[in-house]
DNA sequence: CTCATGTGCAACTCTGGTGTTGCACATGAG
DNA sequence: CTCATGTGCAACACCAGAGTTGCACATGAG
């Protein structure tokens, strides 16, 4: 199903720096760690780290050129969050109608 | 702008704990803390301190009746927090084929 | 009034995640 | 080959958050 990705990329989205992160990567198109370092006010450890949740979450992925690894993002388990996400919320809606509904009626 | 509520409702969703409890009160449409905690295997301050986050995170409301203090579901904030990813989602999807463009004809 | 039940507040424990540092390894540049 | 640069791995410090427990307070039921 899609509930193990929906909670891996929550998650990650749950984290600031994997957010600012994910800008980056989306603004430069790719990136390696050690750049992506240089526009955040962390090591590049840690960068490695929040890339690694990233990529189990399916958020982005890594292609080994040389002796550097270049990361991407990858826009499908975000889109599928936002599906799932929004399908709550409508089904919230609905049963706030209902009950709102039996309410008023009796 | 929405982006604070976006960070808030990420948060929040972040624990599974949270999102259960979610679940719970989307099903009942209201309870209270205690009932909650019959629900699910944590004590009943745990649930409440859930619940607080819950409430600031804009996710559910709160209402006193006599003693008891009832919870209910509120979507604007998931729905908000649901387009927002969608756009963002969207927006991915546009810079990757545009590189791909660029990459394929240039 | 008396009691049971639901809530609020505070202190405490403890695990997980974030971030760091240090060093070893791999590889392209010269 | 030699060296600089980029990665990978591991141990460690640190702190926010999840959960618990204990007790005091408020209020509907009888």
């Amino acid at each position: 199903m899609d509930h193990d990705v929906v909670d891996g990329v929550l998650a990650a989205l749950a984290d600031p720096t994997r957010r600012q992160l994910l800008d980056l990567l989306a603004a430069h198109g790719q990136a390696t760690a050690t750049t992506l370092a240089g526009g955040l006010p962390v090591s590049r450890q840690a960068i490695v780290k929040h890339l690694t949740v990233l990529d189990a979450a399916g958020l982005v992925s890594s292609v080994k050129i040389g002796r550097e690894v270049r990361y991407g993002v990858r826009p499908e388990a975000l889109d599928a969050t936002a599906r799932w996400m929004a399908a709550l919320a409508a089904d919230w809606d609905r049963r706030l109608a209902k009950i709102k509904r039996i309410a008023e009626q009796g």
